[in-house]
DNA sequence: TGGCTTATTTTGACACTGTCAAGATTATTG
DNA sequence: CAATAATCTTGACAGTGTCAAAATAAGCCA
């Protein structure tokens, strides 16, 4: 671990995104800053950007990561057939993501990356990979069960826009009752779910 | 309009909060620096904080005005008896609120002022006066509609939360499509509509 | 009116930030 | 072993929010 300073670090590129997530979850995504990492890796101000081009690449490196795990997550969660107790449970879990490394869940669907910043063609596809996932599994989890001149693919983007909102409003810290929101998402898929004909 | 450059302003606060509210429409919230206000109103960098303690107080006096906005097209939008078209109706109106300023909708809802910052009482206020409207206003247009056991205060988060999270997407640049936030908001007022015995 | 208090505004300074350019050092390759 | 490429450092610049101390003007009370 701790060897002896020397010019070449080895293995900094793998050392910063370690330091950043560890950053991100101590300081915020406001307290991450360049210069406080290089601190962190033991080596200088300018030494970060000969893995990352810029901030905005490492903070797209550290999305892309983010946004494989949700996708593992929704890939375990959403599998075998469709019930109102796997929904409900699937949308406890994207809470759960969401509210555990807030500040990471704020990098992937922020403003940050997506206005101020570009994102990476990198992170734009496993993005939207992450949505059509989601959007394919909860498609045949409801199927046959929709009613007609409904399109699947709309009402995974309302659902999906739902859980985010919800998200959101936890992480931007408008509301901080988790209490209420539990309530108010187990109240989103009982909407839902009245909606559908029965099977 | 445009006198003399005297020592005192006369009109300094008002004229901050105006030229502040273009400078966000101008160049989005990060554009937005003290120094840059000062230098548009005129006035030295520091002239400022005499009227604002900091620039968090300023943003929350802009995000006030905007609430205070918002709350009267609630009111204005969601008075009479309930009926679907109005319900989708009001989606647009405040589909329209966010979109066409974008800048001021993330001041209110974002995280720049309820996490990083701190939101001024007077700003709390306005916010959950805002929120309590839409929720009385929503309850009274679903009156003796909603199903049982479904508590109008939960229907009224959970909407607003889908429309919030629809409004993020668009502005936080994920969702580029006007039209496809459309429609997928006129599906989650069907669905929600759906589950709803007839009146 | 004059003098005192208070409200405004300014200049100077500090610690931060991201990032560029030029040089120093090490690793790699022919 | 020499040349090239990769990696890292130091120095610098423009920008940020904000504090302290000094300058200026306005308001008020005699």
């Amino acid at each position: 671990m701790s060897r002896p300073a020397r010019y070449h670090h080895g293995d900094l590129h793998s050392t910063l995104l370690r330091e950043a997530n560890r950053l991100l979850d101590e300081d915020g995504i406001d307290g991450l800053s360049l210069r406080k990492l290089a601190e962190r890796a033991g080596v200088s101000r300018t030494a970060p950007y000969h893995h990352f081009r810029d901030k905005n690449a490492l903070l797209c490196a550290l999305a892309t990561q983010a946004f494989n795990q949700l996708d593992e997550m929704i890939g375990r969660q959403l599998q075998g057939e469709g019930s109102k107790e796997r929904i409900q449970h699937f949308v406890r879990e994207y809470l759960r993501f969401a509210t555990e490394h807030p500040e990471q869940y704020e990098l992937m669907f922020g403003r940050t990356i997506w206005k101020s910043g570009q994102p990476t063609e990198e992170l734009k596809a496993v993005a939207y990979r992450s949505f059509r996932n989601y959007a394919e599994r909860l498609g045949s989890q409801l199927q046959g069960r929709l009613p007609a001149n409904t399109d699947p693919l709309r009402v995974a983007q309302a659902s999906w826009a739902t859980v985010h909102g919800l998200c959101r409003l936890l992480i931007d810290g408008i509301y901080v009752n988790r209490e209420d929101i539990e309530a108010v998402s187990e109240q989103s898929v009982a909407l839902i779910m009245a909606a559908l004909s029965r099977p």
